[in-house]
DNA sequence: TGCCCCCTGCAG
DNA sequence: CTGCAGGGGGCA
């Protein structure tokens, strides 16, 4: 599903579920999405749940006793052994969801199709249980989502985040940055080279099609051949969309929902992605869908020259 | 820098 | 039946 906007929907729904619940236990239903020891897990409680690019992290509270493996090694003896913290990540890559469920999903809320399905459900890879005996369901038709247990050492080690680009809804993004990146993709279409993670974090193929709208950039022009102002443009039109697919809830296409279930209605507000030979909102064109990079692409002729 | 692949399921 | 789907890692 999930484009930064949709991470970022979850995260936020999440957060106000779980901080604090503490973790009675793990059910893997499929071990190819599980990485790691689910046993860590036990008995931990949530203290924060944080998104860098579309990955979702749950921070955990680090366990009391120290590994007793081997009591004789070096950093057993030492008086402050590092603490033996767990952070949870997922990656929900194209369908995946993370649904919590108290019991209560339905009160205040229309329901969906989708809320109304039964959890878990034939797609359910993951059940966590929490010791209020809440669950959370990590659901995922595709399987390329994953779900990793991590200390923050190893993550540190294995550098999971060192090849992402900036946040692009934090201070740090400027146009200058965004065009220093996007010019390391010269004979690209800029639209394929938004979606590389390493020039900007957290857009996927929905936003960048909107961001390109939004721009008034065809999303076939040649990285190398824009100018300034189109570079600020682009710049403004990520920062816009995004922003708007926060806002709208996130883009439900066929299986994103938040972390209740519920589906976002980012697309109704969307310009060009899926609009395919409808009328462009802005002018009245036709959309025009192409592949672009193997992705489908939106695009308004008109309005994108 | 462009393919193929990981999978499942739905629309045409 | 074929093609396509919010992602991205690995490979020539």
């Amino acid at each position: 599903m999930p484009e930064l906007p949709e991470v970022e929907t979850i995260r936020l729904g999440l957060s106000k579920k779980i901080i604090g619940l503490k973790i009675k236990g793990v059910e893997v239903i499929q071990p190819k999405s599980f990485l790691g020891d689910s046993k860590r897990l036990q008995g931990r409680k949530v203290l924060k749940v944080w998104r860098r690019a579309k990955i979702l992290g749950v921070e955990l509270t680090p366990s009391l006793r120290a590994k007793r493996s081997n009591p004789n090694s070096e950093i057993a003896s030492l008086p402050s052994a590092p603490r033996n913290d767990v952070v949870l990540l997922f990656h929900l890559k194209m369908t995946g969801q993370l649904i919590y469920d108290n019991g209560k999903r339905f009160i205040g809320g229309h329901p969906t199709p989708d809320m109304l399905k039964a959890l878990p459900n034939s797609h359910t890879r993951v059940i966590f249980t929490f010791s209020n005996g809440s669950k959370l369901y990590f659901n995922d038709q595709r399987r390329f989502g994953w779900v990793k247990v991590m200390q923050s050492e190893e993550l540190r080690v294995q550098n999971l985040f060192g090849r992402l680009g900036p946040e692009p809804l934090e201070k740090g993004f400027t146009w200058q940055i965004l065009k220093n990146n996007l010019l390391r993709h010269k004979n690209m279409p800029v639209k394929v080279a938004i979606l590389d993670q390493a020039v900007v974090s957290g857009i996927g193929n929905i936003y960048a099609s909107e961001a390109c709208f939004d721009a008034g950039i065809d999303p076939r022009t040649k990285v190398g051949q824009m100018i300034d102002e189109q570079f600020k443009a682009l710049h403004s039109g990520i920062v816009k969309s995004l922003k708007a697919g926060i806002k709208y809830g996130g883009a439900t296409r066929a299986h994103f929902v938040d972390a209740e279930g519920r589906k976002g209605y980012f697309l109704d507000y969307a310009y060009v992605y899926g609009k395919d030979k409808k009328p462009c909102k802005v002018c009245g064109s036709e959309i025009k869908k192409i592949q672009l990079g193997g992705r489908g692409t939106f695009f308004c002729p008109a309005c994108q020259g």
